[in-house]
DNA sequence: GTATGTATTAAACAAACGTATGAATAAAAC
DNA sequence: GTTTTATTCATACGTTTGTTTAATACATAC
């Protein structure tokens, strides 16, 4: 427990990354303030319940985040001008500030990231809540982003695209002791530089796939040659 | 409730479902119970304790659809004879067991996959050991099966690769909520079919796109042009 | 000095938790 | 039939949960 900070942060320093080990539901308060080292009922006196309290630790880190995200997408729109942004860079303002929170949470081992990432598969109205308040604007923003780079690509295509970006990069964050197990070693998860490129080349290559045939047919011919895909299909829904 | 099966299956289904909208730590032993139709001290009688009730939720479903997928590329690959399984092939021998279990679990709305989508995100060393023990053999084998589809690419970067094909299908699993919110119901996430082709289109693509050439160093130029991706570069490291 | 608003503390609250017990009931074996 | 085994039941146990209360300490203002 650090002793420098206010009561306040002390909880939510702690609060962070219990959650993050332990789950919301898996976290009591007791276990939040014996290890911030400050008395039970100051949780209640600085938050308002544990529900607020939830709400603060999230929003804490999520909105210099989402903050920094909007600042790197609108430096490359205004470099590009009247030109389009590639889809990379826009993938690489999505992803980066969260991969790499420098400034914002403390370096190291970061509890953040294993939080942000579960929270995306996490239950309840209160973290949904939060999660919708604070990541509709990024949405959009981002989402006509990857409009404007592929203007081929019909706009539900495009956010089940970023869909799985979300979803591999939330995996990243939340479940790197996964790759870790079944990796032996081979993996190092604690190169945030290698796991941005890796991550954004695998993101890059799925939102700029060629669309498949049919989207809603059966499905399609299970084998199909190998090697790189041509070029994008024309769609014929909506 | 259901009423026409025994009391250890009313017990199994219940918490399942209830174990999806709530989490473990959230959904209570009576709830279940109750829900259930069946006594409280049922659950200590025919399972040992919760957390024996937990892993045999998860068993009960994960072991046959590890079953199938292994099932599947054994099929893919005794078909191919000495020939390779294309990427795509064996992407969809991982994927569709999970996003399609006909026969495995009961139709419709399915907790089983938010909860399995759920797994990969739960702290607790429970779910990763039940995780562990039910995953091994089938990342080993799927592994090995887009290494030989793959042989430019280093065995690491198909780890990586493989974990960002299981983050995007977890959280298309478990996460379906955000699309549907986000999109306004422009995306149906009730079709099966049409996750899945957009799913393996997108994951063949990022699992097949060409190396980047400097793994390990720092960031590529931050702004390459658009447009598919030529051929695999040839790796440096390891 | 006294007053005033803020922060911390120990203690208690009712409610809910997982688990255990022993009696009652149903089913099966003999 | 009786005996034996498997299952269900109401009930209780000891903890732990989030939250509240009333008293105390500590500032800064007057």
């Amino acid at each position: 427990m650090r002793t420098g900070d206010s009561t306040k942060e002390r909880i939510l320093d702690n609060a962070e990354r219990l959650f993050a080990e332990r789950g919301f539901d898996g976290t009591s308060l007791r276990a939040i303030t014996s290890a911030a080292g400050v008395n039970l009922a100051a949780v209640n006196y600085h938050f308002r319940s544990k529900n607020d309290l939830i709400q603060e630790v999230f929003s804490r880190r999520l909105a210099p985040i989402n903050a920094r995200r909007l600042a790197l997408l609108d430096a490359c729109e205004n470099e590009a001008g009247n030109g389009v942004v590639s889809v990379e860079r826009v993938v690489r303002a999505f992803v980066e500030p969260l991969l790499r929170p420098e400034g914002i949470a403390p370096a190291g081992r970061l509890p953040l990231q294993t939080l942000l990432g579960r929270m995306y598969a996490e239950p309840g109205r209160n973290v949904r809540k939060i999660f919708l308040g604070e990541m509709k604007e990024v949405a959009r923003r981002f989402r006509d982003a990857f409009q404007r780079a592929l203007p081929e690509v019909p706009p539900n295509e495009i956010l089940w695209r970023l869909h799985f970006t979300i979803g591999a990069m939330a995996h990243t964050l939340a479940a790197s002791w996964i790759i870790e197990m079944l990796s032996g070693g081979l993996c190092d998860t604690s190169d945030a530089n290698g796991k941005i490129e890796r991550l954004v080349a695998f993101a890059v290559a799925g939102i700029e796939s060629p669309l498949p045939l049919r989207a809603h047919g059966r499905r399609a011919r299970p084998s199909r040659p190998p090697g790189p895909r041509r070029a994008l299909a024309k769609r014929e829904d909506l």
